[in-house]
DNA sequence: AAAGATTGAGCGGTCAATCTTA
DNA sequence: TAAGATTGACCGCTCAATCTTT
């Protein structure tokens, strides 16, 4: 939505306005990377992939999916899988239906580790966003976000 | 401010929320970097770095404070000043006051990449945030994110 | 052709050690 | 002692090439 007033904002308080939203989203996800390393062990790429298994409700996952997903390329991601795998806390199954694509599941032992994970990262976000911003703020932040992307506001 | 409200806002309603903001954030980050590596051919720590430079007035600034800015650790960003240096976009120069620091100043040819880059900077900003938020919501944005990070809100 | 996965080369970063100056 | 800068070893990711399957 355009508004006659977005001609009134300079270039400069444009950058220093964004640069601010830098600042925190940047300091907010470091300390959750690194609460969630200290407390687990698990770098933070290997933790999102984690995560978005769980979400998927235990199901086989492509690895082109999670590549993307995690936004990386496809040899980085192989790479991901492997050190995710040796670790014992994803398996790797060639799909059934498309003998090009291969699978990622959560093993037990990788589901433990994603609830650890996310328990420590959801207690992070209470302290670090929630309580500095309140439940509407948050809501509020994370629905303009939603309009950037274009997707559907989160809880709809 | 933690209002009684805080404990109705489940684990997972709390990450689904937060990772809008997640997508939102690194999409503009994505494609704000791709334009300005793609028009401008600098990649994006050392378009920060020049930013940061501009907006210092044409100041030296120690390497140690422009590690800091894009928080890099201190071996790295000494690699990151060599290559600015040998593109001719900075100079070192030693600090009259204090001779363990070396300052990092913009060459004009620097200068010229750093107005260029911030041009296409603020230009991509104005369509993907500004355009879609509106300026009031962009700006209750950023003062939500200052007050997680503790900082003056911008323009005050 | 086109898409998924893997491999190896190359690069950009961190980390620990070192040197210099305060 | 401590802080700033540099160096070299190491590591994780991208990229391009390759193989397989569709």
């Amino acid at each position: 939505m355009t508004t006659p007033q977005d001609e009134d904002c300079s270039a400069d308080e444009l950058i220093n306005t964004w640069t601010s939203i830098v600042r925190g989203y940047t300091q907010v996800t470091r300390t959750l990377t690194d609460q969630v390393e200290r407390e687990t062990g698990l770098p933070g790429p290997c933790f999102l992939v984690l995560a978005w298994l769980r979400r998927s409700s235990d199901q086989a996952v492509p690895l082109s999916t999670l590549a993307r997903q995690v936004a990386f390329s496809s040899g980085g991601f192989t790479k991901v899988a492997d050190r995710l795998e040796q670790a014992g806390l994803i398996q790797r199954q060639p799909s059934p239906c498309d003998r090009r694509v291969t699978n990622a599941v959560l093993t037990p032992a990788g589901r433990e580790q994603a609830e650890r994970a996310l328990a420590v990262y959801s207690a992070g976000l209470r302290e670090l966003v929630l309580q500095q911003l309140g439940l509407d703020a948050l809501r509020a932040m994370a629905s303009q976000m939603s309009r950037i992307t274009g997707d559907a506001p989160p809880g709809d």
